[in-house]
DNA sequence: TATTGTTATACTCTATAACTATA
DNA sequence: TATAGTTATAGAGTATAACAATA
C-alpha cells in the first residue's frame, strides 16, 4: 500500500483531468498550512490567532467574532477573555447599545499579530529561497489562482 | 485598517520580491486547506482522519502512531480506541513482541477515509470547474512546486 | 532494568442551558 | 418580550504521572 489515496477518486482511472490536479492541489495546500502552522514558533494558540487577524482588521463586536468564527457565543466569550487578559485586545460597551461589547486590538496584540506572521513567513521564505528562477515564476503566475480558489 | 497584514513583514517596504511571495502563498494555502477542511462534510474529527490517513498505508503500532502525529502516547492511545469502537481500525499484539499493539485499517474504515476524500476532492474540483484554461495550466506547472515546498 | 502501552488525573477548548443587563 | 453577552455545567482532546506487562 503506497499510494496516501485510492487512483480514481472522482473520475475514472483513465480520466487524469482536473480531478487528479484537484487531488494534489488540496494535498499540497493543506501539507503546506500544516507545516507552516507546526513549525513556525507560536506561542498563541490558533483560535486566538483567529480572532486577533480578524480584531486587527478594525473593531468588532463579541457576536460579529463568534459568527465569523463560528463558533459558540459562550466560547467566543472566553476567547476574548483570555486575549483581555493576555493585553492584546481590548473590551469596551457600544455606545449605542449598551448591551454590545466591542473588542478593539492594543498596539501589544498588533505586535504579538505581526510576530506570529513574521515566523510563518520566515518559514515559507526559507523554502522559497531554495526554488529556482523557473519555480519562482511558475508560483507567481499561478498565485493569482489560487487566492481566487481561496475567496471563491 | 484595511490591510490583512503589515505591508513588510520581512523585507523593507521597497522589496517586493520573494518575501511577498512567501506572504502570499503561505495565506493562500492556508485559507483553501481551511475552507477544504471546514467547508466539506466530514464526520471524522481530524485527528481521527489523521491516524486513519496514515494506517491506510499499511499497520503501525502505537508508538510509531504518536511519534509521527507528534502526540503522547496516551492520546494516541485514546484516540486508538475511538477508532477501534467506530469500527475503522483494529488492535492486535505484535506477534514478536508481546508488548507492541498493531493497528490496521478495516475495510470500513477504507471506506470512510475514502467518503471523506471524495467530498474533499469535490470541494476543490467544483472550484477547479469555474477557472479557464489558461488559469489550469498555471496550477499545472506551480503544482510540483508546491508540492517541493510540502515536502521539503 | 528498560520499553510499550494503558489507566488516573488535570487542564484547555468546545457546546448547551440558565442567567443578567439592556432594547 | 427579545437580544447581547456572561456564567454554570458537561463533553471531547490533550498532557504528565503512575501503573502493568513484556523484553
Amino acid at each position: 500500500m503506497t499510494t496516501a489515496y485510492p487512483s480514481a477518486p472522482l473520475g475514472s482511472p483513465e480520466n487524469p483531468g482536473p480531478f487528479h490536479l484537484a487531488t494534489d492541489l488540496r494535498l499540497a495546500c493543506l501539507r503546506i498550512a500544516r507545516r507552516n502552522r507546526f513549525e513556525s514558533v507560536v506561542e498563541v494558540a490558533p483560535h486566538q490567532m483567529a480572532v486577533l487577524s480578524r480584531v486587527a482588521c478594525g473593531p468588532a463586536s463579541a457576536g460579529d467574532l463568534a459568527e465569523w468564527e463560528r463558533v459558540s457565543a459562550p466560547t467566543m466569550s472566553r476567547t476574548i477573555g483570555g486575549l483581555v487578559e493576555a493585553g492584546w485586545i481590548e473590551r469596551s460597551a457600544d455606545p449605542t447599545d449598551g448591551r454590545r461589547v466591542i473588542v478593539t486590538i492594543t498596539d501589544e496584540g498588533r505586535e504579538r499579530l505581526a510576530e506570529t506572521r513574521r515566523a510563518r513567513d520566515e518559514w515559507m521564505a526559507a523554502r522559497l529561497e531554495t526554488l529556482s528562477e523557473a519555480d519562482l515564476e511558475a508560483l507567481q503566475a499561478a498565485l493569482p489562482v489560487l487566492e481566487r480558489i481561496a475567496t471563491s
